[in-house]
RNA sequence: GGGCGGAUAGCUCAGUUGGGAGAGCGCUGCCCUUACAAGGCAGAGGUCACAGGUUCGAUCCCUGUUCCGCCUACCA
């Protein structure tokens, strides 16, 4: 007899798998192999950062794909990494740096890198560690980061290639500008906030006559870089006035009317200022009208020296200044609340600045078209459907991208300048000479790449490309990508761009879209809210396998998750319920020789025959909703079978032939509950993976592995983790089975609810009378033991023609009546106010059915099959009805006797 | 401004071709029945947001309304 510890206590177990998975490499995914491939990337988490419910989500989900398919006999590649994170690394150092008292600039450009590898080696493996912690099956051997040198010199391909197909160039735009970063940012990386604003109504007088022309701007800072006042064309208020000269308040600077379609007449006055250098409308109506751009600002934010009397001044100080002088010369005239979407900056949230600088971009609308096509074609499917609008939306109206960042940690532009002559030499590899003038002198673009710019190339740079590897060639288009919807832009769009130019196919076949995480009040989760939940501590007090499960349970399809913490508790009961079913079995298996239940069908019960044909069905279910990535779906099925279906009823079901049966039947019956468990861990396993691989290991398993050498010679498998997922053949079909054990069950529940209304001590066994046809009846005798056992009932007696015994209780099921004697106890009064409530609900039901059934159109439109359901159900119903009215007629009359 | 999603039991949510409204948790009653009290059995609880329409029939399809949430946008 086996025993084990009487509840699940999953930290030793945790560990001591996982290790024992990695030392046998049943995560890496074997090159060349006969399987057929299956292959994830991992959406790179940012190597600063550290596991929070959006990546457990996420691996959760992926680690049942990739556990699912290895199972299956598949080739599973699930290829991890992390990206470098430009920004946000940099800042972690930076700030590490600053405790020092040192500056990025003091250290220098080599110094500084290397100390960001530094900090990299010591804490960028945080999150991969975490990852592990979640049992995530990744195989660790191919981990990636984006600045390694295979994904770098992917990055200087990609480049070189887009830059010589006329899809990359550099120029002056207005661009998104992260004061505090010191970076250019794309539209992307800027968050819209609504702030409380004020719209400042500004008078600008003409040079030559009375009379000014009032502007409304929000910025009243930037009018030091004005340029022009525009007007509609249309607008009647300005005719005439178009091409006068106005006179720039403070400045002095003369500045011209002008007129653009641009200008929208019904806003403010209907002119505004033009300051071409500090937003992105007004840089385009200059190059509209040749106006210079002055730029009034420095990178830091400051006022720059063309702000004259406010240089040095910090922008939003500058505001407050030139509003009071403004206001002193009597020229501020009106000021109303106002709201405005400003942009902050996704790393630092400082307010970014639009302005002026001189970068490099991407241009993207060649690359979106094929991107857009294959979406729409459906080579690649976006699952839930709906969040294919959002990528067709977004892809259509695609700007060009700004590639370039002004920090150092990232890879490096490969651009040269010519110091003599100018030219831009982009190139694979440090040019020697310029390939304009030969000279020598050549010095590398300082800026570095978007980290995205890299990211986008994750699904075949971290494959081997730009070389034609075995890994490309095997599991190039990969099959599935898992993310959230947050960077379906910013990543997914992105890499379908790439891989469509580079690849010349799509980067992958599916991806699904999941839920984003929220607290239990529905907020988003963040640091500043405070309502942050931390996966690993979830793991710590519960376990990973409830943990998962719990974010698999709530994974609905194009829902949130509210997340909570007695759910995880909820769970961990689950698991408990598991391991305790587990562990009954295995302290009943004794020196039972353990067969395959289908070997010996003569000998199971009709209980063996009905759990087995339930767990095809389950398997069959499960199987299903991991195709369609409706993970809820399949922890529900799952858990319903198991809790239910398996403990509730079947194990009940099979005490008396273990502790009482004969040889045969005990056998029988403990061969089902071991193949049933067993084949329950393997289906199990891809939602909770370690205590399904400790019990399995506990459990007498004769399971094998699918062949995978090329001899084609079975394995015992060693672990769960590559035995075979179950299939139909595992569970037993048997729909007799399931038809007459429902006859049982309805017998049970009958006689537990009169019990259960009734209060009957759960110690105390009761008599049973059933009437019910001969056929029902024939199925009751053959299983009575079950019916002694569930429903705590002796001497029961089953027939056709049985008169209801004084003083009983009843129970009505359909074809069936159940009598209870209750000598002594029994109330006719409680029992008629019983039956009457019984038959007060089927009234309701009845009158529903006659309502259908005496409908013309009902009966002549409907399909056949709907119809004869309806009227079956109601000859049940009635049938019900008048044995209850009998039992109450009964009743009454015994009252009158009493 | 445009778009998308949601509104079902006290709470959190399922409900896939329109045909008897479900689960988990919580609640109530009984029970420490030799796997599990992290358990078992029984039970209460819902005009499926509102108003129309299509249909023999609508939680489901269509239209509109209200209230939430999200994404997106160059009204300064």
């Amino acid at each position: 007899m086996k025993q084990i510890d009487k509840s699940y206590n999953p930290e030793a177990i945790e560990e001591k798998w996982y290790n024992f998975w990695l030392e046998n490499g049943y995560f890496h995914a074997e090159m060349p192999s006969n399987k057929p491939p299956f292959c994830i990337v991992i959406p790179p988490p940012n190597v600063t950062g550290s596991l929070h419910m959006g990546h457990a989500l996420n691996s959760t989900l992926q680690d049942i794909l990739i556990r699912w398919k290895r199972m299956m006999g598949y080739n599973a590649l699930w290829l991890p990494g992390t990206d470098h994170a430009g920004i946000a690394t940099q800042n972690v150092v930076e700030r590490q740096l600053a405790k020092e008292g040192i500056d990025r600039h003091k250290l220098g450009r080599t110094a500084f890198i290397q100390r960001v590898w530094e900090w990299k080696e010591q804490y960028g493996g945080r999150i991969i560690h975490q990852l592990k912690r979640l049992g995530s099956s990744c195989d660790w051997q191919r981990e990636r980061f984006t600045l390694d040198e295979g994904l770098s010199r992917a990055v200087r391909e990609v480049f070189v290639r887009l830059y010589e197909d006329g899809l990359i160039y550099r120029g002056d735009y207005i661009i998104n500008w992260c004061p505090r970063c010191q970076t250019a940012l794309s539209d992307l990386e800027v968050e819209r906030e609504d702030i409380e604003g004020r719209l400042y109504f500004i008078s600008y007088p003409f040079t030559d006559s009375e009379g000014s022309v009032v502007v409304a701007t929000t910025r009243p800072e930037t009018m030091l870089g004005d340029t022009a006042v525009a007007v509609n064309p249309k607008d009647k208020r300005y005719m005439g006035l178009i091409g006068k000269t106005l006179r720039l308040p403070i400045l002095s600077r003369e500045i011209p009317l002008i007129s653009d379609d641009a200008v929208d007449i019904e806003f403010g006055t209907g002119a505004v200022k033009v300051t071409p250098a500090h937003d992105a409308n007004d840089f385009e109506i200059a190059s509209r009208h040749n106006l210079p751009s002055i730029k009034i600002m420095t990178e830091e934010g400051r006022m720059s020296e063309d702000a004259g009397p406010y240089k040095g001044q910090d922008r939003f100080e500058c505001r407050k200044n030139i509003l009071k002088d403004l206001d002193g010369l009597g020229l501020l005239l009106k000021e109303e609340r106002y709201t405005i979407g400003l942009g902050h900056c996704y790393r630092c949230k400082t307010i970014v600045e639009p302005y002026l600088s001189k970068q490099w971009f991407v241009r993207t609308w060649p690359l979106a078209e094929k991107a857009i096509e294959a979406v729409r074609e459906k080579r690649i499917r976006i699952i839930p459907e709906m969040w294919e609008n959002s990528y067709f939306d977004w892809m259509h109206r695609i700007k060009d991208w700004c590639i370039s960042r002004q920090i150092w940690w990232g890879h490096r532009i490969p651009a040269w300048y010519c110091q003599d002559c100018g030219e831009v030499n982009v190139s694979r590899d440090e040019p020697k000479r310029c390939r304009g003038c030969g000279s020598s002198c050549l010095k590398q673009e300082d800026d570095v790449l978007d980290t995205w710019f890299s990211s986008a190339l994750w699904p075949f740079s971290t494959l081997g490309w730009p070389d034609n590897t075995e890994e490309l060639k095997t599991f190039y288009p990969t099959d599935v990508l898992v993310t959230g919807f947050d960077i379906l832009f910013f990543w997914v769009a992105r890499m379908i761009m790439m891989a469509m130019k580079f690849m010349d196919d799509v980067p992958f076949r599916d991806v699904y879209i999941h839920a984003l995480v929220r607290d239990a009040t529905g907020q988003k989760m963040s640091k500043s809210k405070g309502n942050v939940v931390d996966p690993l501590l979830m793991i710590d007090k519960y376990g990973t396998d409830a943990f998962r499960f719990t974010l698999t349970a709530f994974a609905a399809q194009g829902r949130d998750i509210k997340f909570s913490e007695e759910r995880v508790d909820g769970y961990r009961h689950f698991v408990n319920k598991i391991w305790n079913a587990a562990r009954f079995i295995l302290m009943n298996t004794g020196d039972i020789d353990i067969r395959h239940p289908g070997e010996e069908r003569q000998y199971l019960s009709l209980a063996d025959r009905w759990i087995l044909s339930r767990l095809g069905h389950v398997i069959s279910e499960v199987n299903t909703t991991l195709k369609q990535y409706r993970f809820n779906d399949g922890a529900a099925a799952i858990y319903q079978f198991i809790w239910h279906e398996f403990c509730d009823w079947y194990i009940e079901m099979a005490k008396p032939a273990i502790y009482g049966g004969d040889k045969n039947s005990r056998t029988a019956s403990v061969s089902t509950l071991i193949h049933t468990i067993e084949t329950s861990m393997r289906l199990l396993h891809p939602f909770m993976p370690f205590v399904t691989e400790e019990l399995w290991q506990h459990i007498p398993h004769r399971h094998i592995k699918r062949p995978q050498d090329s001899s084609g010679t079975p394995h015992k498998a060693e672990s769960i983790t590559i035995a075979a997922y179950p299939t139909g053949e595992d569970g037993i079909e048997d729909l007799d089975a399931e038809e007459q054990m429902g006859k049982v069950m309805k017998t049970i529940d009958g006689i537990r609810s009169v019990r259960g209304e009734l209060n009957i001590l759960p110690s105390l066994e009761i008599k049973a009378i059933i009437k019910t046809p001969e056929e029902t009846g024939k199925i009751l005798k053959r299983n009575i033991v079950y019916i002694e056992k569930l429903a705590k009932a002796k001497e029961i007696v089953i027939g056709n023609d049985i008169i209801k015994p004084r003083n009983s209780v009843t129970a009505v099921e359909p074809g069936m009546e159940i009598f209870i004697p209750l000598e002594g106890v029994f109330d006719p009064q409680v029992e008629i106010k019983r039956i009457e409530k019984e038959i007060k609900k089927m009234d309701v039901e009845i009158t529903r059915l006659r309502g259908k059934l005496s409908n013309e159109e009902f009966l002549g439109k409907a399909p056949k099959d709907v119809v004869e359901k309806e009227k079956e159900r109601y000859r049940e119903s009635i049938e019900k009805v008048e044995r209850l009215m009998a039992i109450m007629e009964k009743l009454k009359m015994m009252g009158e006797e009493t």
